[in-house]
DNA sequence: CTCTTTGATTAGAGCGCTTCAACACTTTAT
DNA sequence: ATAAAGTGTTGAAGCGCTCTAATCAAAGAG
């Protein structure tokens, strides 16, 4: 900078001005310090500036597995609308270990990042404590223990009870009664889908049969538990996955096994994903508005940055999408 | 930190060192700092002593596409790498579009990383010129025009023309001869995949029957492509797609088309993503070692920054996986 | 008891930028 | 003419940290 304001004559501050577009400089001199920057190849530096403003233009994102393409979406939406706010984003990868989503937190946090936003995040309330008073935050696709009554923290949320009990309704109604649902463990949203679930089942009269094993997130955690349930005397007549990677794997499954879908077990999915989509696949699944949690987050946050100081909580309605992998129930032989 | 020091009764610069992990601090003081640390909840600004150090210890990745489940891997690869030596990375999404990512690209470097994975890029080498000797880059599964010849830009790629070629060594084997390739269009490494296709067309003497259409990176951009193709006098009894993604998206049109898939046409990948190995695609396509490609870009950065001068081209041997989608050709009738 | 050595601590400059108050000009009003 | 107001420019302080060189205290050597 000192290089480029000696070239142009000017003063460093001047060279500050222009480089931050600021209206009250003369054309002339505007021109020659642009000149000498573009000649010296100029570049400011983010991080002095970041500390001299004592601002980032940065949001934070904590994203819970980059390979789950549902969060890759969320991510995008958020960066779209980041961008348009003229905020950057700084995305780090939780990898599905509870412990690194902490230190990348608080990674995030020491990078002065002006809002947090946690992408399925597997962090219970207690963990966010000290953060919130810190930088505002917003807990986006997974309701995190504890958030519900946090005064610092926003959430934009899919009906994960309601979406599940879709799933319950639409089997229920196809006849079926034996309806496992393979949950998502520690995931952050696994609780909520699994209330639904037994809500669903107990409202279906089937409040008896209900059965929920543990899962994950994604394929290989489905493998054991479908050769568990195919080895017992009542197999289930249909399969609510945690999500479509979960799904899938169970399809694979099942698959091996040589049960066909739908017409001896009918499965569902959540997410609906682009997987969900494809033609051979065909899965039935509940959608969740991925772009627009994605917008909303960074709304929320920056609602917060100009002073809003109750919390918000926004729940979106989830849509059943019925593809070809739910049908009626084999006939009992 | 100011605060700490006062609480403490020690100087700043004092603070410092406890922070930093100095021996040469006496254990006394040291508990004394952490704990009025603890007890003000200091974070250190990670800005300003970045600024001081003159160093960052970040590595900037700019990623092709987020949502391709491939380059989401690649990137787990470098960071999974670039953990193990104490280095964070920053990943910014270029989100399919050039211009974004060479303003991805000026962001990373005003950050002031130490080095510059590009994954899956689309830039062409001349875009780096002014880059490289600020920064040491490398370009990871994806070969850039020019790069070849840039003395600051290593490479990591996989052999995309081989791998093309033992698709086409493969189908041609099973005794296919209309094989039409669908490319990656402005994908980087589309020009290469195009080559070997036409490299091995010529080997297994089927030279005049090369047939390339302009593909794109997704699903969507198969579909034309399909219908052009199948209203065709003579389709082809093989296609050879980009990447997976495409490779989905061929077969769900092709699906709807009632033309089945090995029987009537079939039909290769390339990346082998999660994708291609579910069973209901059993998709044949090409494996690249994604997590080997992220962890040997890190090192060559490394290798960078302790002094190496001369550019660096590592080229990994693809890997055909045949899967279920492909087969002899339908017998003429 | 003084002199050196060693180890622990600190003052202060500096990292590259922004920004505020002050300054030198011009222009307009009086 | 002079004062007031407006423009464009600049010097210098300060953002939160690190790090070198200097200082101080304690221990060991002569």
């Amino acid at each position: 900078m000192e290089d480029v304001a000696e070239r142009a004559n000017v003063s460093r501050a001047l060279v500050s001005l222009v480089i931050n577009g600021s209206p009250k400089v003369s054309e002339q001199k505007r021109r020659r310090v642009l000149e000498a920057a573009r000649a010296l190849g100029y570049r400011p530096n983010l991080m002095a500036r970041s500390l001299a403003q004592q601002r980032t233009r940065i949001i934070g994102v904590l994203v819970n597995d980059l390979r789950n393409p549902f969060f890759a979406e969320v991510v995008e939406g958020i960066e779209t609308a980041a961008e348009s706010d003229e905020f950057g984003i700084v995305v780090l990868n939780g990898r599905r270990d509870r412990s690194r989503e902490l230190s990348a937190v608080e990674t995030l946090v020491q990078l002065q990042v002006e809002g947090l936003a946690l992408v399925g995040a597997q962090l219970d309330g207690g963990d966010l404590d000290e953060i919130t008073d810190i930088v505002p935050t917003v807990v986006v696709a997974s309701d995190l223990v504890g958030s519900v009554d946090h005064p610092g923290v926003d959430v934009i949320v899919t009906d994960g009870r309601r979406g599940a009990e879709l799933v319950v309704e639409h089997l229920a109604a196809l006849g079926h009664e034996r309806i496992l649902h393979i949950d998502g463990a520690h995931n952050a949203s696994a609780a909520e889908r699994r209330q639904g679930y037994r809500r669903g089942m107990e409202a279906a009269g089937l409040g008896g049969l209900a059965d929920v094993r543990a899962g994950g997130d994604d394929e290989a955690a489905a493998f054991a538990v479908i050769d568990e349930v195919l080895a017992e005397p009542a197999p289930p007549t249909a399969v609510f996955a945690f999500n479509d990677l979960l799904a899938a794997g169970v399809l694979d499954r099942l698959d091996d096994a040589g049960v066909s879908v739908p017409a001896d077990v009918s499965l569902v999915g959540f997410d609906n994903t682009f997987i969900a989509a494809l033609h051979h696949l065909a899965l039935t699944t509940v959608n969740q508005p991925r772009l627009t949690m994605g917008e909303m987050a960074v709304a929320a946050l920056l609602e917060r940055l100009n002073g809003r100081n109750e919390p918000v909580r926004h729940t979106l309605e989830p849509e059943l999408v019925v593809r070809g992998t739910t049908g009626p129930p084999p006939e009992p032989r």
